[in-house]
DNA sequence: ATACTATTGATAATGATTATCAATAACATA
DNA sequence: TATGTTATTGATAATCATTATCAATAGTAT
């Protein structure tokens, strides 16, 4: 028996249109959004195929995927540098949060489980919800 | 005209009892598990009441939620001291991760958000399923 | 050119969560 | 204790994000 050797995924021109509009800004968008960016550029692209190939696009390392509480669906992320995130309660917006000196989390091994990596989100009210908010007092 | 004082909210016996139940272990249910663990005390209780009354809980600050990436929906959680979790890509649990001595996380300010508080997600394999995984190789 | 596999677009299906609403319970006041 | 008022509940419909299905197309290898 002749074992098939799995063919390499390809980088298709919708998946790397969908890179490319995450790594134009760092922004944090749903999929729902990658979609209305990426059609300005493939007007005929379907919605599952945004899905489809987020989620190829992570599992291949080329994103990284944000779940927080204030964000009402997953956040996807371009760049896989390690980095942290500030969510906004106020208006839903994730931003990047740059790295502070004592942001290293060593991991507590005691528990005994296999830590792969971590992530750390800060909640709170953004810089600009914030101008908004003093208008009015 | 007289301000009518908006009446406190009851900790009523539905409310109570998810909170007991919540707070029974260090579990980290989602919805679904904690009407199932609701209706064997309350038979007839909704799960549009778990919802609403978890959602109730959280926002008066009895209980919190975490959202994390192997995490199909929202868990909760009934013990609110600052501690983090650890997340099993395998079999979906969440676990509690004690304090480690270098997990207290110095907030950058730089960036001019208000930052309420943070969560850290470690993520990986947990005990049981590293060892569950051993018996195949 | 031909055969084969991966990918896409369109759309249906699923699953989690939220909204609606009539019935009930709790509370305050007479 | 009866009565009016508001909050809460249970049942169920509706919504929204995401996933599955599948025929058509594109890409690759021979």
């Amino acid at each position: 028996m002749i074992l098939k050797v799995p063919q390499g995924k390809r980088l298709t021109k919708q998946r790397s249109i969908i890179l490319e509009e995450l790594k134009k800004n760092r922004i944090h968008p749903t999929a729902l959004e990658v979609h209305k960016l990426v059609k300005k550029r493939l007007p005929k692209i379907s919605l599952a195929t945004i899905y489809r190939n987020l989620k190829f696009l992570q599992s291949n390392g080329y994103i990284m995927s944000i779940n927080c509480e204030s964000c009402n669906s997953e956040r996807f992320d371009g760049f896989t540098d390690h980095h942290q995130h500030f969510s906004c309660k106020v208006c839903q917006k994730v931003y990047d949060m740059n790295k502070s000196k004592s942001d290293e989390v060593k991991v507590n091994k005691k528990e005994g489980h296999q830590v792969d990596d971590y992530q750390i989100i800060f909640n709170g009210i953004c810089k600009i919800c914030l101008k908004k908010e003093k208008q009015y007092i």
